[in-house]
DNA sequence: AACACGTGGCA
DNA sequence: TTGCCAAGTGT
């Protein structure tokens, strides 16, 4: 696997007089060209990363800034540089490893994923889309990136970043919609560049611009490769209108306690006592429902002694077909 | 379709 | 301090 080298000479220009053949044709040149300069060098990005590197990286960026996955990202493929270096721990073990990275079911479902990959691939990450799909916490989005980022390969990958940029620049809209619509994954295939080592790029370069530039909130147009042509920008940034986009509550929420409890057991390198998990939440109530729920979803494994620890043993339920 | 699911930085 | 936000997935 190889990462895309960045060749500006490779990025087809349409001619001027020639309106663009397609849609977004007047978007790839610009994004890409800004990408080569402005790319952060970020670890998954390197060649030696390879196919797990980018896989490892997409899980855990997934609703987490890129600032705390650095170091745990780094962490993690010292000690599992391959699928099958991972497969042969126990699950809890990939959970005590994601430390505070958030959503650890994101740890279980990876560990999942390199079980399945070494007895179903081989030891090495699929690369075609569906066989990544059928892996556990793999989704669209997921599957596009790493089908892309990994392999070269090309596919609409519709994260939140290009989201928003084919919001603005296309669509004239502050915000996209709350969720993915259909017709953001017709526009997002209409503006896929044909050469597939340039949708590669596009891919690539369309997120990072999202991510540095065309941010959620205090966008730098003036830094923008597309200022001069960017549908929200001519219309004048008009306000984002329509439902609001739905807070997340998190402070009492049963979300916090599975937090708390958690990351306890994280820290415990024996089993923990029943009374020691007590004392994290006040409510005996909703402190049972939460400790029932990490059970229930494989988080945290109850011992006959009446005492808990995060998975000792494989615990990821069987492959389901989708 | 709407929710649940962690965590911490920043304005 | 509160609210928003960060490369989503599964149900």
């Amino acid at each position: 696997m190889t990462l895309p080298t960045h060749s500006a000479a490779s990025v087809p220009s349409p001619s001027p007089s020639a309106p663009p053949a397609r849609e977004g044709a007047s978007l790839h040149g610009p994004v890409i060209a800004w990408y080569e300069a402005n790319a952060r060098d970020l670890p998954w990005r390197r060649p030696e990363a390879g196919a797990w590197g980018v896989m490892v990286s997409e899980f855990m960026l997934q609703q987490t800034p890129v600032a705390r996955v650095l170091p745990v990202y780094e962490e993690w493929m010292r000690r599992w540089p391959r699928p099958a270096d991972l497969a042969k721990e126990p699950s809890g073990e990939a959970v005590r490893a994601w430390g505070r990275l958030g959503y650890p079911r994101r740890a279980l479902r990876l560990h999942g994923a390199a079980v399945a990959i070494t007895e179903r691939h081989g030891g090495d990450v699929p690369e075609h889309h569906a066989q990544l799909l059928a892996l556990p916490g793999i989704g669209e989005y997921t599957a596009a990136a790493v089908a892309s980022f990994a392999y070269g390969q090309r596919h609409a990958v519709l994260d939140t970043n290009v989201r928003r940029v084919l919001a603005r620049a296309v669509s004239g809209e502050q915000f996209p919609p709350n969720a993915t619509t259909a017709a953001e994954r017709r526009l997002a295939r209409s503006v896929l560049p044909e050469d597939e080592d340039t949708a590669a790029r596009w891919a690539a370069a369309s997120m990072e611009l999202g991510a540095l530039v065309c941010t959620a909130k205090g966008e730098r147009c003036e830094s923008c490769p597309l200022s001069d042509r960017c549908a929200w920008r001519l219309a004048g940034k008009p306000e984002h209108t329509g439902p609001p986009r739905r807070a997340q509550t998190y402070a009492g929420t049963d979300r916090q306690v599975r937090g708390k409890l958690l990351a306890v057991l994280r820290e415990a390198l024996e089993p923990v006592p029943q009374v020691t998990l007590d004392r994290v939440w006040h409510d005996p109530v909703q402190r049972a429902r939460a400790l029932d729920g990490l059970v229930a979803d494989g988080l945290v494994e109850p011992l006959e002694n009446g005492r808990y620890r995060l998975p000792g043993h494989r615990s990821f339920p069987p492959h389901q077909p989708r």
